[in-house]
DNA sequence: CTTGTAGCTCTAGTTGCTAGAGGTGTTACG
DNA sequence: CGTAACACCTCTAGCAACTAGAGCTACAAG
């Protein structure tokens, strides 16, 4: 069994994380010692890296609840699991898409400035007025 | 004089939003009418137009302040518009670089499921163990 | 038996909005 | 001039996913 301070450290996830983890019903109300302290067992941990491996792959609480709730039932289609990851993976393409199209913006914006005063300013200039962008966002 | 509903319109700034900006302080608090209703200038349009579009390119409210208090002072030196704005472009550029390793453990993790029960899910089995990864993240 | 570290609960703060309740102002039409 | 429809007002609370702090209790080592 182990303290929620050496689960926190094995996992690398923090301490009122887990807490919270707990609250949101991703992790099992865990048991208490006779003092009301949380006791791990190893299981817990796999589910809580489980749980930290999908936070690092972006996927909301709401997803991984629903991937814990069809782990527990082996025997059912995965259909739901592939169409989460899918989601997730377009999700993810979009943001960068996005993100592309702000990082050509803002280079030129950054680059361009060859003022030194506020009022000659094209950093000022460039966003005070979206023509001289090339792209919508 | 523009209504906040006109000024609304005018932007395509939510009115729950303009408020909002108000009372952070990026815009100044606005003219009233007789019976307590806000009014608008033209500039406070220009003011506004200005926060979405740099809102639009990702920039926090903290800096948009600081570029506001920046355009009320034209003789002052603009490095630190300037700074704001590459410290924006490398933040934009990392947020690319991560969303883009995840992109790539995303792809794999998505299509290599070829089982269809849970038990077999590739998607589950992936999630549960970050030695499938090919990176960090 | 004391001391230091670790744990407990509960509340509030973060960012940038957004929604709703409950009330008032403004305007157009007849 | 009255009234209906619509716009606007303030204030509070909610979202996601934590994080920080206050004030208290448990546990292990010496
Ligand atoms: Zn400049
Ligand atoms: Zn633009
Ligand atoms: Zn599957
Ligand atoms: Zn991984």
């Amino acid at each position: 069994m182990l303290t929620i301070g050496e689960l926190s450290r094995q996992t690398g996830v923090k301490i009122p994380t887990i807490r919270y983890y707990e609250q949101m019903g991703l992790m099992d109300a865990a048991e208490r010692s006779e003092g009301n302290q949380r006791r791990y067992t190893r299981e817990e941990q796999d589910r809580l890296s489980f749980i930290r491996h999908a936070r690092d792959l972006g996927l909301t609480i709401e997803a991984i609840r629903k991937l814990i709730d069809l782990s527990a039932h082996p025997e059912r289609p995965c259909a739901d699991a592939d169409r989460i990851a899918s989601e997730q993976l377009q999700a993810v393409r979009a943001k960068i898409e996005k993100l592309k199209r702000l990082e050509s913006e803002l280079e030129r914006i950054a680059t361009h400035c060859h003022g030194d005063q506020v009022k000659d300013c094209y950093v000022i200039r460039a966003l005070a007025n979206h023509e001289l962008c090339e792209h919508e966002h």
